[in-house]
RNA sequence: CGGGGUGUGGCGCAGUUUGGUAGCGCACCUGGUUUGGGACCAGGGGGUCGCAGGUUCGAAUCCUGUCGCCCCGACCA
């Protein structure tokens, strides 16, 4: 028979079990604990169930999110998790995505897609509805399950296959009026963070990537174990994910020299080449080959021998897809001895990065097997038309805004926004009667929030070597209370009393297990109450308990008549 | 999709080299002693060893195939 009401639960009967023994598969300190804590579990690569706890947590993460969208004027709907593929092919989705997207087909052989963003079915509610200017603005939003095929899926819920996420979709009758709300969603954004207790966060600009799109940032959690890396100026407030990061690269002035060619056995990178010619690597032009995903055609970058190829601005630079050339096979090119200075390619595109303007004295491949060439510079020896700004940014370089010294930084993505423009809205039709009584393309963005990745970064943000210290905004329960001689009756009776007083007002957790005192600090500590209330043979009769801050930071014996006052204090001085 | 690793009770692992019918720690159940940081004693339950085929009198172990999972890379709102 249960008896439970809705803010009282006892530990013996949570579904969920937890664990001494660090997870052999988990390196993240949010998957561990989550692990440990009994609050998920892998049902498959990428795909989990959510136990108690943290359904709870990512419910009141859901709950801040959903009242953030509401003060912007967001209204909530929701859209199947399943789609028609038609839909998708009017967008152009369902060929331009790729396999990320999982297709498949009904019974009666029809296209399906699972969905994994929702302008579609945005653009397929509004588009009927929304035929006039009068109703704009309007933005709506869900809370969803997506699903998206990743390649890989790894970090527990940082990075999955299946995850619930809130998207929303704004529409505007002008740029003007997309910027200004596009402001309004930052700030939410910024508010949400806060209010779930996440510090480390920051907004960058980002990519558009298969969104389109000209302007988009994204939200990064500030951590070493994130994916995603940016840029961020020292002295200005230039931020920037290094997909998309810009910068002055400094250069040194040298000496113009004669152009030699020397024998380099062996010496096919650029790592092995400014040792064996005892020069740094800013002195050497490195050659990068890519191909086309239109055409297949080979493209060789030429950049400074100390920086990388940032592919996402090459992709940009030349308009389509890029892959690493890995099959050399009937390619006109001297691999490992690829230069600039006397290139004869047939077949090949050539893009030079800008590192390389006005350079002097560099050292190249002299197409030739085992042969370098010296005293390469730029302008006198190579013909060039065009440089393109194709390297990614180091750290170090100078912002383009104000000269600072940019820093290079890991993150996790926990949010994006986009000003879409007509993408959607015009392939699909979609228009309003304006003013005038013509016929107009609602401009839209859209803005996403993944719940399940946020409830993560909150515990990587917020913990110590046991457990999660849970801010009291998103914590499963807020008190949990400890009776350490449960065999007393005096204790267990007072547990119990505690247990039925608070529940009225607070969400409690009572460990009724008869455990040893170890046993149940570490369950405390990994189910992360804000508050625990020790009950202790000694302390009961002497009429007090011991009231705990998670963090360990407070710490008192209170009276049993002042508990309620005395948890309430606590509360209010934990994040 | 490439490279590497791994699959044995809920979790962590041994056993595989050299085939002989499955074991350890934790967890779980019963009884008792315990109770301020993962206790102790006694008893007990649970696994057709990822799956399929083959070799053999006999396979967790050898062979072939296949699948799952993990890591690195590619990829990625």
């Amino acid at each position: 028979m249960l008896e439970r009401g809705t803010k009282d639960m006892l530990l013996s009967k949570l579904v969920g079990e937890r664990f001494k023994e660090k997870p052999v598969d988990a390196f993240m300190v949010s998957h561990i604990f989550m692990l440990r804590g009994g609050y998920i579990r892998q049902v498959s690569n990428g795909i989990f169930s959510l136990l108690p706890p943290a359904a709870k947590a990512a419910r009141k993460i859901e709950q801040i999110i959903r009242e953030e969208m509401d003060a912007i004027e967001g209204q909530e709907v929701l859209f199947p998790v399943v789609l028609p593929a038609e839909l998708w092919q009017e967008s152009g989705r369902y060929e331009s995505v790729g396999s990320e997207l999982l297709r498949f087909r009904d019974r009666g052989g029809r296209g399906m897609v699972l969905g994994m963003t929702h302008e579609e079915a945005a653009v397929h509610m509004a588009r009927n509805v929304a035929n006039t200017y009068l109703k704009y603005p309007f933005m709506i939003y869900q809370i969803q399950t997506k699903f998206r095929d990743e390649p890989r899926a790894r970090g527990g819920l940082i990075r999955v296959r299946e995850f619930t996420m809130k998207d929303a979709y704004s529409f505007h009758t002008s740029q003007e009026d997309l910027e200004a709300y596009y402001q309004r969603v930052y700030d939410a954004y910024l508010r949400i963070y806060r209010r779930v207790g996440l510090n480390n966060v920051i907004a960058i600009q980002s990519d558009t990537g298969m969104m389109g799109g000209r302007v988009a940032h994204e939200f990064m959690y500030l951590s070493d174990g994130g994916e995603d890396t940016l840029v961020y100026c020292e002295k200005c407030d230039y931020k920037s994910n290094m997909e998309v990061a810009v910068s002055e690269i400094k250069k040194q002035s040298v000496q113009e020299q004669e152009i030699k060619e020397v024998h380099t056995p062996d010496i096919k990178d650029i790592e092995k080449l400014a040792e064996f010619l005892n020069i740094d690597e800013s002195r050497t032009m490195k050659a990068t080959v890519f191909f086309r995903k239109d055409n297949e055609m080979p493209v060789v970058v030429f950049l400074r021998g100390d920086l990388q190829v940032n592919e996402v601005k090459l992709r940009k630079v030349l308009g389509t897809e890029v892959f690493p050339l890995n099959d050399y096979e009937g390619v006109d090119l001297c691999f490992g001895f690829i230069g600039a200075y006397n290139l004869n390619a047939r077949n090949v595109q050539v893009i030079f990065d800008k590192s390389l303007e006005g350079e002097k004295n560099l050292v190249c491949g002299a197409n030739k097997v085992d042969y370098h060439i010296t005293g390469v510079s730029v302008d006198r020896d190579l013909k060039v038309d065009k440089f393109f700004d194709v390297a990614k940014v180091s750290e170090g370089d100078a912002c383009v805004h104000c000269g600072g010294r940019l820093k290079v930084s890991r993150g996790i993505e926990i949010g994006n926004i986009f000003q879409l423009g007509t993408k959607y809205s015009e392939s699909m039709n979609m228009h309003y009667m304006d003013e005038d009584g013509k016929l107009q393309t609602p401009i839209m963005g859209c803005y996403g929030i993944g719940v399940g990745r946020l409830l993560a970064c909150v515990i990587e943000d917020n913990h110590d070597e046991y457990g999660p210290i849970w801010p009291k905004a998103v914590a499963p329960w807020l008190i949990h209370i400890c009776m350490l001689n449960q065999s007393q009756e005096e204790v267990n009776d007072l547990g119990h009393r505690l247990y039925n007083e608070l529940s009225k007002e607070w969400e409690v957790l009572l460990d009724d297990r008869g455990a040893a005192a170890g046993v149940q600090f570490a369950d405390a500590d990994l189910l992360g109450a804000p508050v625990r209330i020790i009950l202790s043979k000694r302390n009961v009769a002497n009429g007090q308990v011991e009231i705990v801050s998670r963090d360990k930071k407070i710490k008192k014996l209170v009276p049993v008549p002042d508990v309620r006052q005395a948890v309430s204090d606590v509360l209010d001085r934990v994040k």
